[in-house]
DNA sequence: CTCTGTGAAACACTTCACAGCG
DNA sequence: CGCTGTGAAGTGTTTCACAGAG
C-alpha cells in the first residue's frame, strides 16, 4: 500500500470526506463516491484497488469497512499533533478552524515572536514564544507544523523546524521553502491560486479541473 | 499559447515569483529559475517554450522580457477584482493579506450575512450584506470570488455566484462545490492537506514533491 | 563554449471495456 | 443482473540528449 501513486493519495481525503457524511451501515457504489468527489467512477475503483480488495461485486463498498481502511492508509491512526507558527491574522484564523479536531488533528500551540502575545489563549490554544519552537519540536510536542508567518521569516522557521526533526510542514507564506530531503512541504499560496484562476478566466479553452494541492 | 498544459500553468506563478525578486535588467538561466522553483531545468525550458521563443541561446532569459510575457500568458493584465465572501476569522485574515495588491489583485469587498458587521471596514475593505452579493457580481464589481464561509452555506454561495456570472472561485470551505461547466473552482482544504502530509509522515517511500494547488 | 529549444523516449496517470464474483 | 477489479489502450507529463544559435 506504500506504492500508492501521489495522485491517488491526493484524492483519498475527498473520498473520506464523502464517507463521513454517510451512515456507517450504508453501502456506496464507486459511482456514488465519484459523483460526490468530482471524479469519475473507474478512477475511484482504480484508486481504491491500491488499498486492496475492499468492495463487494454487484453491491458496492461498505462504509463501515472502507472508512477505517482509507484512514489507515492515510496514516490517520490516533491523534496527530499540529503546531501553528505565527499568531497573526492568519495563524489565529487557522487556530479557530473547526475542521481540525473532527478529523483527528490536535493543535497543541501557536508560536509567535511578539512578547505581547505570549501567554494569551486564542480559541483555547496557548500562544508561546517562538524561541521555544525548536525545543518543543525536538521534544515531540507536535509532528506537523503550519507556517503562517510573514514571508521574510518563513525560510528561517522551516530550517529551524527541519533541524529539530519536523518532517511535515504546511506553508502559507508566499515563499519557496528549501528543506532537506525527507521533509515534506506543501505550499498553499493565495497568489499562485489566483494567478492560475486568472489564466482560465481569460481563456476560451476547456481547462482541467483543479485541486487545492 | 492557449494550449498550455495545466501542469505548466500551475508552475508559471512560481517562476514569476522568482523573477519578481530579480533585477529588471538581469539575465537568468533555466537552471537559476529551476533551483528557485524546486523543479529541474529542462522542465523550465519546456514550460517557457509554450509561451514562445523567449530566451537567448548561450545566455539565458532577460528578466525584463520574460516577466511581462509570463504575466500576459497568465492573463495578469490590469487589475483583477476579487471579492471575499464570509467576514469571519478567515475572511478577515484574507482581507489583510498583503500579497494581493502587490500582484495586481484588488479586493473590492467582504460580504457577510451578519447585519452587525455591515458597514464595518476591515483592512480598508468594507463589509457588505450578503444579500448584495448576486447583484454586485452581476454588475461586474468583481471577477473572482473567494469563499470563506462555513461549509454549510458554501454550496449555496457558489451556486448564487455562478448564476450571477462569476467564472472563477477559490473555495476555503471544507466542501465539494458543484458548479455549472465553465466555472473554475479551486479548493483549498486544510484537512485534505494535512491528511496528505499524514500519509507521507508514516511512509518510508520517496514521495513526489507537492503543491498548494 | 554555453545555454536554449525540442524531437524522442520514458514515465505516470486516466479512461475504457469487460471478465468475473456475489 | 449489478458493480467491482483490472488488463489494455490512450492521454498527459517529465526526462533525456543533443542540435543549433549566439
Amino acid at each position: 500500500v506504500r506504492n500508492t501513486p501521489p495522485a491517488t493519495v491526493a484524492r483519498l481525503p475527498r473520498y473520506l470526506q464523502y464517507l463521513d457524511h454517510q451512515a456507517d451501515h450504508a453501502t456506496v457504489s464507486s459511482e456514488d463516491i465519484a459523483r460526490a468527489s468530482g471524479v469519475n467512477a473507474p478512477q475511484v475503483r482504480r484508486d481504491l484497488s491500491f488499498l486492496g480488495t475492499l468492495g463487494t461485486r454487484g453491491v458496492g463498498y461498505d462504509v463501515s469497512r472502507l472508512r477505517p481502511l482509507i484512514m489507515r492508509a492515510l496514516g490517520l491512526t490516533g491523534e496527530l499533533k499540529v503546531a501553528i507558527v505565527g499568531a497573526g491574522n492568519l495563524g489565529q484564523a487557522l487556530a479557530g478552524y473547526r475542521g481540525f479536531a473532527s478529523r483527528g488533528f490536535q493543535v497543541t500551540a501557536l508560536y509567535d515572536s511578539d512578547p505581547a502575545k505570549h501567554g494569551l489563549v486564542v480559541h483555547d490554544i496557548p500562544i508561546r514564544p517562538a524561541a521555544r519552537l525548536a525545543a518543543d519540536a525536538a521534544g515531540g510536542e507536535f509532528a506537523i507544523a503550519i507556517i503562517a508567518t510573514p514571508a521574510e521569516v518563513a525560510g528561517k522557521v522551516a530550517a529551524e523546524l527541519a533541524a529539530a526533526g519536523v518532517k511535515s510542514m504546511l506553508n502559507f507564506a508566499p515563499a519557496r521553502l528549501t528543506v532537506p530531503a525527507g521533509v515534506q512541504v506543501r505550499n498553499v499560496d493565495l497568489s499562485t491560486e489566483l494567478q492560475i484562476l486568472s489564466f482560465y478566466l481569460g481563456g476560451t479553452s476547456e481547462p482541467k479541473p483543479a485541486e487545492g494541492t
